[in-house]
RNA sequence: GGGCACGUGGCGUAACUUGGAUAGCGCAUCGGCUUGCGGAGCCGAGGGUUGCGGGUUCAAAUCCCGCCGUGCCCGCCA
């Protein structure tokens, strides 16, 4: 794999070089070899690799030897000025004013693709986020799924795979039951509230009534309707549907307000009325990877083993329950066998919402027409990591049924919670006293405090749109909160925190942004006239670590990837802007006389930078602020 | 009981997959910088036995084994 860092790249093949004339019987991979190189922080030299130390131990020679003997045949190249070996490193310096050239070129040249990589072409992912369910407004702890996925749909989308954004709506639950039961016996009217926000607080409510008599049985009969692929136009059917979305129309909003966006969502009750899920039972039985029970504690059911062979009732998951109805896992494992490709389903797609940007998500229903959403190469499901056992099993009855066992990727967050616990939606933990913890009070909460320290700022710009910038400022703060941390982490949601808009937060970075774009446009800078002279100004303290960093963006990119942790780059972002931070205030800019066109460059290369990192994790930038 | 994660200065975290030079960064604390390319900033200081104990190795935050702590999962719920 090309890392596409220009230096990186080449001390790889001179080292490969040096090893060739001093040891010709090694045989080394090119991964091996660019694994062992980094930069370094030293003064004295710009690039190490510890590849002798490895070899070292393969030849059974003293590493100090063996780094010596490569370094004493290293070659020098266009970045790379030459090396020496000490402790057994090998350590090279690297021509300062080549790599600006190479890097700032190579920034100016690709603008808004600068990063871009080529890991995923050909390929189609399916990434499903957040499936929240259709009973309640977004909170915050929801709010770490959408942003994760989005991220990722970005992150992914600039590696080259073809990106599906798809939402799942459980409309089948016996959430959705105990809702409809509580439309026909409670007061039922929003009365100028966030639908979903009304539907939330009467799911609190609703619970308060469970434990009376007959109620659960009435809720009971409800469900079997629901679930029956028959009564798709039964009253209970037919009101679910509507009021799940009209709950899923309301969250939207929320996902829109935060920079969200789908291309299709599908619906669990679909797949049970479009038949998908009684033509994958079937297809697993044939296949012989689901059984029907004669005996014993599942007598009556379908079931499909967990992974490793018949080890009886302990390694059985049940499809289809004695009652008939199909279980959560069943209606899961059809959706997947459609996902991959693996089964065709009759679903018709039809515009459910236009989004902001005027594009539409597309949703199952019974009106419609097909599409080409589906077949996917690899399914990446953004779910909590609560679910890694059932996610496990899904991806195993995957894997035996298509033969390949990377079709899907769970990529599995931690928890979010508060201090005081975690959320529930039956409790309504999510209702706080002053102010709730959904998502739309959080945005609300940290713009105003945005506004009010643009208000009470004097060095804030006074030609700007308060309400945008402050706008921006909030998503900025939040996105990059949540992202920051890696995704298996629990994380604490903390107001102070979520608040905090100094270094190592979105923010930060979108003043970093703001500060390059000023100076851009009072020095009248064009990067396509700033290129050719200057390079022999460049320097090698902050300006070295500058372009360094620049010079790791498709590295960076590529990892968080492949690795499914937008944190990777909500991290080299932070350093980036960091280390422009030191560079603009080390350097007069503006009055860096015959160094200026290649400051101005240097700018230019560190904002674009920035830029295409923000956009990646769902953070938009303003001019100024 | 079985399984899966996580444990890094007061707090939040990075590096762990693929062992490599002085464990990187931010907050907080303390000291300094502003008539400016806008201070949501910059410079500097203090603060660490990487949960504990073994092992492997020239080298361990990283790999192996055993503990301890925290959380989650083990349903004919979704």
């Amino acid at each position: 794999m090309s890392t596409s860092n220009p230096a990186k790249d080449e001390l790889v093949q001179l080292v490969k070089g040096g090893i060739t004339l001093a040891y010709p019987d090694v045989v080394l991979e090119d991964s091996d070899l660019a694994h062992s190189i980094s930069y370094s922080k030293g003064t004295e030299w710009d690039m190490s690799s510890s590849i002798a130390l490895r070899l070292a131990k393969q030849a059974k020679k003293e590493p100090a030897e063996v780094a010596e003997n490569i370094a004493r045949h290293l070659k020098t190249g266009k970045l790379v000025m030459g090396a020496t070996a000490l402790n057994g490193y090998i350590n090279a310096k690297l021509d300062e004013k080549e790599l600006a050239r190479t890097v700032i070129g190579s920034v100016v040249e690709s603008g808004e693709r600068y990063g871009a990589s080529d890991i995923g072409k050909g390929r189609k992912a399916f990434i499903e986020y957040p499936a929240v369910n259709p009973n309640k407004p977004w909170h915050v702890g929801h709010l770490r799924n959408p942003l994760l996925g989005d991220s990722m749909a970005r992150i992914m989308a600039l590696c080259s795979y073809k990106v599906e954004r798809m939402d799942y709506i459980d409309d089948l639950g016996l959430q959705m039951a105990e809702i409809f039961w509580g439309s026909k016996h409670l007061e039922w009217h929003p009365n100028g509230k966030k639908y979903d926000q009304f539907l939330g607080e009467r799911y609190v409510e609703i619970n308060k009534h469970l434990e009376e008599p007959g109620v659960e049985d009435e809720i009971k009969g409800v469900l079997k309707i629901m679930e029956d692929s028959e009564k798709r136009d039964s009253e209970e059917s037919r009101s679910v549907r509507s009021i799940a979305e009209s709950c899923v129309r309301a969250q939207y909003q929320t996902s829109f307000d935060y920079g969200i966006y789908h291309d299709g969502m599908v619906w669990e009750s679909d797949i049970l009325h479009e038949k998908l899920l009684g033509n994958a039972l079937t297809l697993l039985m044939d296949k012989g990877i689901a059984k029907s029970v004669e005996s014993g504690k599942y007598k009556g059911c379908l079931v499909v083993s967990k992974g490793a062979p018949e080890n009886g009732d302990e390694d059985s998951k049940v499809l289809v329950r004695s009652n008939g109805a199909a279980t959560y896992l069943a209606k899961d494992l059809a959706f997947h066998l459609w996902k991959l490709g693996i089964m065709r389903a009759a679903f018709k797609f039809s515009k459910f919402i236009e989004q902001p940007d005027s594009t539409y998500v597309f949703s199952t229903g019974s009106k419609g027409e097909p599409t080409d959403f589906g077949s996917a190469d690899v399914a990446v499901n953004i779910i909590g990591s609560a679910q890694k056992a059932q996610q496990a099993i899904l991806k195993s009855v995957l894997s035996a049924i298509s033969g390949k066992s990377s079709v899907l990727h769970h990529l599995a967050y931690g928890e979010v919670g508060l201090a005081e616990g975690s959320f529930s939606g039956r409790k309504g933990t999510w209702l706080g006293d002053s102010r709730n913890y959904t998502a739309d009070d959080l945005l609300r909460e940290v713009k105003a405090k945005a506004l009010e320290i643009i208000r009470n700022s004097e060095k804030a710009d006074k030609g700007i749109d308060q309400n945008e910038v402050s706008g921006k400022v909030a998503i900025a703060a939040i996105k990059f909160d949540f992202l920051r941390v890696d995704p298996v982490r629990k994380l604490v949601f903390d107001w102070d925190r979520a608040l905090d808009f100094n270094a190592n937060s979105g923010p930060y970075c979108m003043y970093m942004y703001a500060r390059a774009s000023r100076i851009l446009e009072k020095g009248n800078a064009d990067p396509k006239k700033l290129l050719p002279s200057g390079y022999t100004h460049m320097g090698r303290g902050h300006d070295l670590e500058l372009v360094k960093l620049i010079s790791q963006c498709q590295e960076m990119i590529e990892k968080a990837c492949s690795e499914y942790k937008p944190n990777v780059i909500a991290d080299y972002v932070m350093e980036l802007s960091l280390a422009f931070g030191k560079f603009y205030q080390s350097t007069d800019v503006l009055k860096s006389g015959e160094a200026m066109p290649l400051r101005l460059a240097m700018v230019w290369a560190a904002r674009q930078t920035i830029y295409n990192m923000l956009y990646l994790l769902g953070i938009e930038t303003s001019e100024r602020m």
